[in-house]
DNA sequence: ATCCTTATGTGATAAATGTTACTGTAGATT
DNA sequence: AATCTACAGTAACATTTATCACATAAGGAT
């Protein structure tokens, strides 16, 4: 298990290993459970070791506007900043494949923060990422039509699982570019006919390289 | 000189007052003056102390859309965040009114984290504020349609200074919330007509309390 | 096979936003 | 006062995105 965990978070020194065991409780979770919700306060640091969570930001009208992916040997930077003050969550996590996380008590993070340097860059590289992939968020609906964010995120979902199939339905993209799925299958069979993707039921398949 | 900055950072620690004294530089920039821009080396944290800060993404076509401003007492989180590996920037900031800073070597910023507790938790803060302030604008462009955040954009502007006119140009609106002047032109005109503003050359006031 | 549910394709139309082109106006400049 | 310039108003039109209304298809369940 020791043996595990180093391997999902490779720069942490042993004794940080050692400490998050002890004071960790893992869990599982299965997909469609919400482990956060907007207003909600934060009570644990969550750091994944398996499957898949999903941060987003939902509108009044139920939708899911995607922020970013968590995936193993990563960390919810939201949850590490509101540490101090268990301040409230801005924003929603649902696990989309079937997680299994260690749950951190949030006195542990400043307590960490100043005796374990591992800790301490991995929170600062947590927030760096996630910081900068929110503003490219920002970008693409700041300054891009639909048409390229849906290219956007499509090679971002590529990147994500390794391989060039996207198994999503139009509606799910639709939600999660807050458009409607309409606009995407429109969209969707443009691309087709520029030769960008392959078109198939809950599938699309990716024929750009990089 | 110790004593204004104490006024202006009160939860900093006398050591750390001290330590700021010594370590960092202080300079002026007149407004206009572009501190940092996309793609560039950060080598320097920047602490406010006088003046006001616009920190934006830039568009290929120019445009500078607005992610939040720094005020006195304030201090640029994408340069905290960048410390370590002294990252590139991913932001513009420019000067919109004359300002003072303390510019800190980002040596610094590791230091201090483990030999200053009220420097970690102003790091800390200011990360967790900028974070939920991006949410904030992410929420808005992707949720809201360009009348209503015309409206938060501009209370937002009142906030900011404490008083209900903005002192702004159509131009200048639509160029923060990347759109073209004629739109704002008359997105206003309907706000006018509503009784919820009052409109003047270069100034708009805001009838509406908060 | 037949039925059912979910996913997808597509036209017609509406609404929001962007663009072009021009007018008017206030204040600064000379 | 005459002129200039930046700012503001507005009509007409183009484009993009959203919505409505169906048609069709694919795959699972019976």
């Amino acid at each position: 298990m020791q043996n595990t965990l180093k391997n999902i978070f490779p720069n942490f020194s042993n004794e940080l290993l050692s400490t998050i065991e002890e004071n960790g409780s893992a869990q599982d979770f299965k997909a469609g459970t919400i482990l956060m919700r907007t207003g909600q306060y934060i009570k644990n640091t969550v750091l994944i070791t398996k499957g898949k969570i999903k941060i987003y930001r939902e509108g009044e009208d139920g939708g899911e506007f995607l922020m970013y992916y968590l995936q193993p040997g990563q960390a919810c930077a939201i949850s590490m900043i509101c540490t101090a003050k268990s301040e409230k969550s801005q924003i929603m996590a649902k696990v989309v494949e079937d997680v299994s996380v260690m749950m951190i008590p949030l006195q542990m993070m400043d307590k960490w923060m100043m005796e374990h340097r591992s800790w301490y860059e991995f929170v600062i590289e947590t927030y760096r990422s996630r910081f900068e992939e929110v503003l490219e968020v920002v970008d693409n609906i700041a300054f891009r039509s639909m048409d390229e964010r849906l290219e956007f995120y499509l090679k971002r979902h590529s990147d994500a699982c390794g391989c060039s199939e996207v198994k999503l339905s139009h509606q799910e993209i639709a939600t999660e570019l807050n458009t409607s799925r309409e606009v995407i299958s429109r969209l969707l069979k443009k691309m087709e006919q520029r030769g960008l993707v392959k078109l198939n039921r809950n599938q699309i398949e990716l024929l750009i390289k990089n």
